[in-house]
DNA sequence: GCATTAAGTTTAGTGGCTGAACAAATGCCG
DNA sequence: CGGCATTTGTTCAGCCACTAAACTTAATGC
């Protein structure tokens, strides 16, 4: 019976204020007096909880400052020596796998391309496995965790339930088959655009708590970002922004619908507008100031930018932050995309708002791993020291695990 | 300095298992060793909280029930007599109040017809203060507090910042004002379409706490509820369903777009279109029969249904609750509209998808009484018994006011 | 009447936070 | 070089809210 909420008792404040402490350090290491200043906690609570933290090797003690009147302050700090995090992503044309540790570093990164869209399951997870295996190999220090992105619609219990390109996959729970080869507790799955806008805010904190990550892979999705949390929607198919509407009577789409994004801005059409084969192609095509090539992707902008200002209208982001393919052709496809944004969008221009994501092809993974690690330190008193803690999850945040 | 998070106490506790126990209340009246069950916390602690709650006279006992072996269970309930909240609307074409007690029963509602285009502020609020008088002079219990729907984007600050059709507010913050006109503490404020959706899951909760509230006035708005919440975005533009795209090159909106839902399903267009003056003879004209009306409101449905797909596919909302003008046009809108929803929403069809509000024109009126409500049993602690407390806001909720 | 059953209250105990006093470590300054 | 100011971090008594379990209350039923 879960009700409307949870009781709480004392240890739902140590378990809230644990997280406040952590999350602190997330963002800055500090000495248990600013973080007191910081969380507005007391010091000896703060004492209590950084003793707490210490003892399950989150964080540690570094040197004193040595510096200014006073006793110096001895800071703390996440301890990248501590568990570490697993990200990998299986994708339509690639996989990719990579260990970030507990202050967000990225330890190890690695990624193959090879054509998943005939594969079989077995073939795609035993390949993303060898992959996490690689990458987990390096590395002596205990695993917090791991995360899976998945090209598709994930639903709540990890099941891949809508992925037209990867049909191989599709209907099934990747995270317990890939979990099962790498002899790993369940891993958090979810959509490669969230996970992939994760990893964007967390690469650059600056473009704010609210934010679009587009993805532009093989399908076109958005990564939403409200208040610093992930917005999923009732059964996770929240971001299917190739599915806005662009025009009513345009070109059929595989959905069953009419005139979507994809249909103006997905790679198939991009590629076959500007009569390119491949991405590679189209970006040197387009870097030559190849006619065709530029107005198929001034063609591409302008449409996701009427799909993103209905985006925008319905859900009030101040910011888009472009990866994937859309990165990759940020010059040329900006001016379009922007003048449809500027035109339409309602809200009240922030500053910055188009931006691009810097982290390409690693995005997804590294998101994969950034959620592990967020959910790590907003429930610190979940974990036990090193292995997979199977504790109950906090009341102040579930992430989908399956 | 208003970190990341607020730090936890003993107080925090006493603050969330309050909540917790006012909202079981409000979900369905219970005794304390019933509430135990349904909120997993002891009998002690139940009684106590009960008791604190009865002290501030925001629940009561009722007659022991006679039935069944065991000492008889004293039932609790939210107080009808206890304070209650005022909902006042202020719209395009029309002003209204109401009162509700705490239970959520309408005490009492009045609306005026009138024209506000064209009004200076002072009149419209005047004109608002003297119905949300007329409602107040009915009862004797003290107020809880107050709230104000208004028809445009409503800032965090409780400023209009936009409201096309109501240009002589827009800028202002009728909020202050009319409560200063009214003397009382600062009100609640947000969107029409907002407080309308509040309402509508008040008025019927097995829509689900997942929905679209589709607020057919002047303008198209929509009010988002994501899990129980309100969805409002970063600056509060959250839900400007009139200005999703339709076609990107339609006919020009106000907006400086083109092509967006307000200029196929806008109740202007529409009534231009229909070749009717008025909301009541197209009602009238369709209910005959009328083709061209029949063929207006078709078209309407289909243009909307185009944007709410665009919408759904977007925050994968799985209900949809027509409003306003859309509520009565209901039989006639549903089909073209559900026709482009089956065909181009990705999420799989919930049962239920699609339904009309009961609540006509009362809707945003009671939404916003319905807010303070909600504010004050998510959050009884801040409750004095009486006057407007100023107390500080909950760490777990905070609606806007001014 | 007296056991049975269930509701609600009382009480001792515990965990966690707070505030204040205290200990530690450094720079400043005469 | 030694005391003082200054800031950090710890210790300790006190308090608050929840828990568990014993206890009281109030009804049914045989």
């Amino acid at each position: 019976m879960t009700g409307p909420g949870t009781p709480a008792g004392q240890q739902t404040v140590r378990r809230h204020n644990l997280s406040l402490i952590s999350t602190a350090l997330a963002a800055a290491p500090s000495s248990r007096a600013e973080l007191a200043q910081r969380t507005g906690l007391t010091k000896a609570t703060v004492s209590s909880l950084v003793d707490h933290l210490i003892a399950r090797s989150i964080v540690v003690e570094g040197e004193p400052a040595t510096a200014g009147v006073g006793r110096p302050a001895r800071p703390v700090r996440l301890n990248p020596d501590g568990p570490v995090a697993l990200g990998v992503e299986i994708n339509v044309d690639y996989v990719a796998a990579c260990v970030l540790d507990l202050t967000g570093e990225l330890r190890c990164y690695r990624h193959s391309l090879t054509e998943n869209r005939a594969s079989s399951a077995d073939q795609v997870i035993e390949h993303a496995a060898a992959l996490a295996r690689a990458v987990l190999v390096e590395l002596g220090q205990p695993l917090l965790g791991g995360g899976l992105a998945l090209p598709g619609v994930v639903g709540a219990d990890g099941t891949l339930l809508r992925a037209p390109n990867l049909p191989g996959l599709t209907g099934l729970r990747p995270g317990p088959r890939l979990a099962g080869a790498l002899g790993l507790p369940p891993l958090l799955v979810d959509n490669e655009a969230n996970l992939g806008a994760l990893a964007s805010l967390r690469a650059e904190p600056a473009v704010g708590p609210d934010c679009v990550y587009v993805s532009g892979e093989i399908g076109v999705g958005a990564g939403l970002v409200v208040a610093g949390e992930l917005f999923r929607g009732a059964n996770g198919f929240a971001g299917e922004l190739g599915h806005v509407v662009v025009t009513e009577d345009g070109p059929d789409c595989g959905c069953g619908g009419r005139g979507c994004v994809e249909q103006y801005a997905g790679q198939e059409v991009l590629l076959r507008t500007a009569g390119q084969p491949d991405l590679e192609r189209l970006e040197r095509a387009v870097a030559a100031g190849d006619r065709a090539a530029l107005a198929a992707v001034e063609q591409a902008g302008s449409a996701l930018g009427v799909g993103l200002a209905s985006l925008l209208n319905v859900m009030d982001l101040p910011n888009v932050v472009l990866g994937g393919m859309y990165a990759r052709l940020f010059e040329a496809i900006t001016p379009s995309l922007s003048a449809q944004l500027d035109r339409r969008v309602l809200a009240p221009p922030g500053a910055g708002r188009l931006s691009r994501s810097p982290l390409g092809i690693e995005a997804a993974a590294r998101g994969a791993a950034g959620a592990v690690l967020d959910r790590a330190l907003r429930d610190p008193a979940g974990l036990s020291g090193s292995g997979g803690s199977s504790g109950s999850s906090s009341p102040w945040h579930t992430p989908r695990t399956g």
